[in-house]
DNA sequence: TTGAAAGCGGTACCAG
DNA sequence: CTGGTACCGCTTTCAA
């Protein structure tokens, strides 16, 4: 009986049937049915049966079968980036609480890429879908986007998105804004008065916001950033790096702390800081934004507003498994924490 | 009509049909069979249909009737942690550019919940399961793990286990024990004599695979590691914290340099020597294993033994996907980087 | 080239 | 409590 070279196939449940001697409908039952209604006996030969044939229940099948499956899919730009980890780490550890099978997938920070995935994804016809996506305004990708989305949700399904408050649906958004505008004041307060700005381009709604709310909190207390401080780099380590290159290069002139809109990229810039020999807490103040665990690895330890990333995964999902019906937004808050990347900066008045 | 809250359903193969005015079966033609046998004029008609309609094919359906998936499955200790991330961000892009959709599960550095997650697993009938686990030795489970990757490769499943030679499948590795044994040396020719190591329990075969090969390193050259200064501790940034504030706290006791089994807990003990007031690189050298992307973002910058993470996880799948039969087993090479955790230190013979 | 129909692996209703 | 059977959404013969 030649099966050819992939092997007999999986048992189904055909086959535990027949070794159990009932039938399938019997089978099912016991198995996973409101097992109530199958005689002890039976049952018990069942489960020998499947236990004998090593049988797992066919996913796939029992999707179409009962018409839904078990699966949840998430969205991430990067899972390398410890951002989109620390989400991708709540995300999962809800799901799998929940018995949910996680597929995720890597948008690698282009919103046509998002699109396609969102695309695919819906296919798999998940009981949600999270996005903690690109967070990029496309204006083109956007429409369809929304539509893909849209679709998806009318269908019944469950969208989230993380951080991207845009779009008409769950939404679990960071306090950017907030977050930076007392970033602002801290700094203030600790003594600093001429910033520099170190941000991703304005497409990246992330970075904008969180310009914002510096800028606004620096506002309200009559201080500002100058325009040729303000940095426009790439969203990576790579890009705060660069940035701190660049602006040790034509000298600091003055500036006494860099705001990079990201940690990752405010631990670039310490880097370039420090290889155009200048001592970051000493010589430049330095502060980011997340609080990714490697903040307090690096010397000085970095200052930085505190997103609960892990908490804003387990949020996103209790959020699309509720049965809330309307677009729910809740807004986790950040924590400003000062640390020796930025001292105290005594001024004489 | 009610069709409860959950809305009208997904739109259905029939339906793109119905409005196309064909049959199903040419509609599934036009859609994603061999397009050739369908005439031109119907099968932009429904293409035009499932457009209109915002159709997506039912990837279970697809899966049942075509008797395959196509998901990657993809097993991690944890998400969270650097040494996973870059695996799956390997893993991701080869599964992608395959066409194929990865669903990841985090088994959380559990041997039970690994096993029991490859169980779920099975059940999704993946292309593949790749095992990027927790690396443990539980006797117990061990043959019950091995017996259920078997089942799943005897139903024509591929297996391919990620740092883990011992079981019987398809294996990418990293060179553990070579690239510790190299580190030893490099260290020995920096100068270095008296060593201390900060290892996870034995039962965690990545770390006595790196201890013996660090062991192996110096016994070549006559020297050795007292057994007071061999500090089990767990796996974690914080067990390296810990072991490292043990080893301040008692003295140092004439150890120059420490070999963590990894970078988080190198990076752990770092921190501790520094709050027990010793400044690593100059009172104390520290040495790691992997080179996660942080090694060079704290300060001093440290030593590591490269592991070439993310092309693991292409590796992985590379073999996985590759129709050779056999269990193969690829090596991956590993690099010493010598960097200013362990400064050269000059020695009077 | 096309449509009817037989599955794929399950579930669940309906009679017994 | 149990078995027969009609689906679920899609693919793929088989005839027409």
């Amino acid at each position: 009986m030649p099966d050819g070279a992939e092997g007999p196939g999986a048992v189904t449940l055909h086959d535990v049937a027949r070794e159990a001697g009932v039938s399938v409908a019997t089978a099912s039952r016991a198995l996973n049915g409101s097992a109530r209604n199958v005689r002890t006996e039976n049952a018990s030969r069942v489960r020998a049966a499947a236990a004998k044939l090593n049988y797992r229940p066919h996913l796939s099948a029992q999707a179409i079968a009962r018409g839904q499956t078990r699966t949840a899919a998430l969205v991430v730009g990067d899972v390398a980036d410890p951002y989109f980890s620390a989400i991708a780490a709540g995300v999962t550890e809800a799901a799998e609480a929940a018995g949910l099978i996680v597929t995720m997938a890597v948008a690698g920070r282009s919103p046509e890429r998002e699109l396609e995935i969102i695309r695919t994804l819906r296919g798999q016809r998940p009981r949600l879908i999270a996005v903690a996506g690109s967070r990029i305004d496309g204006a083109a990708t956007r429409a369809a986007l929304s539509g893909e989305l849209e679709a998806y949700r009318s269908a019944g399904g469950r969208v989230v998105m993380i951080s991207q408050r845009d779009l008409p649906f769950d939404t679990v958004t960071i306090d950017n804004a907030g977050g930076a505008y007392q970033l602002a004041r801290a700094l203030a307060a600790a003594g600093y008065r001429r910033f520099a700005l170190f941000r991703a381009p304005v497409t990246v709604r992330t970075s904008r916001d969180r310009c914002a709310g510096f800028l606004a909190g620096l506002r309200e207390l009559g201080l500002a950033v100058e325009d040729r401080f303000v940095v426009e780099t790439e969203f990576t380590r790579a890009g705060g790096y660069e940035a701190a290159r660049r602006l040790a290069e034509r000298g600091l002139d003055g500036v006494e702390v860099v705001f990079a809109v990201t940690d990752v990229m405010a631990i670039g810039a310490m880097s370039a800081f420090r290889d155009a020999g200048l001592v970051p807490g000493r010589d430049i103040g330095v502060a980011g934004f997340d609080d990714i665990d490697s903040a307090v690895d690096v010397t000085p330890a970095l200052t930085t507003v505190a997103v609960p990333l892990r908490e804003v995964g387990l949020t996103a999902m209790r959020v699309a498994l509720s049965d809330d019906p309307g677009p729910v937004s809740v807004q986790t808050s950040t924590t400003v924490l000062l640390r020796e990347s930025t001292p105290l900066r005594p001024r004489t008045r």
